[in-house]
DNA sequence: AGATTTGCTTGCGTTTTGCAAGTGCAAATA
DNA sequence: TATTTGCACTTGCAAAACGCAAGCAAATCT
C-alpha cells in the first residue's frame, strides 16, 4: 500500500486525503448500492467519469485499501472491483450523506425507498447491509 | 444562493458537488469542533490552506447555505463565520468520518477524548452538540 | 481470421490549485 | 494627526489536476 501523504494528524483531514474529491465516493457508492463492480460499469454511471480519472481513482482507492481488484469468474478480460472491510466501513458515512442530502435535495424515488428503510431503524439497516456487502 | 451545477440526481453526487473537495469539510470542522470562526482562524489550521482557496471555499459554502457571514461584535474589521442549520446538520456525517478514521488512523489525543464520548452514546452526543452549535 | 469487448494509457488543451505578493479598510499606536 | 499594524481578502503566475478524444493490447465473440 502506497504511503499516503497526510496534510495533518486530523482524522477529517486524513480521510479527505484519501477520498476527498468529487469522484472517489461515487465509486464507493456504485460498489455499495448499485452493485456495479467492473470498470465498464463505473463508466456507465450518470455522472460520466472520464476513463483516465476513473483509472487513477481506482488505483488510489486500491492503494489505500478501500477496494480490491479481482479476476472476474466469467472471463479473464474482466476485472472485478470489490469493497474491502475498510471500504465497507464507509457505509455509515454514506448513509449520513444520503440523510443530509434527503433534507436539502429532491431525491430519486429508488433512493427515497432505501432511505425510508434506513429511517425506520438505522442500526438494523447498517448491520444487515454490511453483512450483505461482506458476502 | 447561486445555482449549483449538479452532475446527476444522486444525493451522494449532489452533496459532493457542494463539499466534495479537500478543503470544505475542514472549514466545517473548524466551525464545529475548533470553534474557529474568522478568516484568520481558518488560515491558522494545521493544513495551511492558501488564502485564495479559503476565500473561494467560504464563498461556495455561503452560496450553498452551509455557512453565513456576520459582522464581528468586537470590530468592524473582523468577519464572523457561522454554520447555518444546513451546516450544523453535517454533524452526524462529520462524526462518522471521525469514527472511520479512528479505525484506520492514529488520532490525536483530544480527538480520542471526543470520540470516547461519542462512542458512549452517539445520539445523546449529537443532540447535545447540535444544541450547542445552534446557540 | 476478423470484429468486438474490456480495461486501461496517452496526448493535449482547459481548469483548478498553490504560493507569494499586493490591496483596501479598520483599528491600534506614536 | 500620522503611522503602523491587523484583518480579509485579491491578483499574478507557475504547477498540477482534470476532461475529452483517441489509441492500444489482451481476451472473447462471430
Amino acid at each position: 500500500m502506497a504511503v499516503l501523504k497526510r496534510r495533518s494528524e486530523c482524522p477529517i483531514s486524513s480521510s479527505l486525503d484519501i477520498w476527498g474529491d468529487k469522484w472517489s465516493l461515487l465509486i464507493v457508492r456504485d460498489l455499495m448500492f448499485a452493485k456495479q463492480c467492473t470498470y465498464g460499469d463505473f463508466l456507465k454511471s450518470d455522472e460520466r467519469i472520464a476513463t483516465n480519472i476513473l483509472a487513477a481513482r481506482l488505483q488510489m482507492l486500491e492503494e489505500n485499501g478501500v477496494i480490491i481488484k479481482q479476476g472476474h469468474p466469467d472471463s479473464k478480460a474482466k476485472v472485478l472491483y470489490k469493497l474491502t472491510e475498510k471500504g465497507i466501513d464507509l457505509l455509515p458515512l454514506m448513509i449520513e450523506i444520503n440523510l443530509w442530502a434527503d433534507k436539502y435535495f429532491t431525491l430519486p424515488l429508488d433512493r427515497k425507498a432505501l432511505l425510508a428503510e434506513v429511517k425506520k431503524d438505522k442500526e438494523v439497516f447498517v448491520k444487515r447491509k454490511m453483512q450483505e456487502l461482506r458476502a
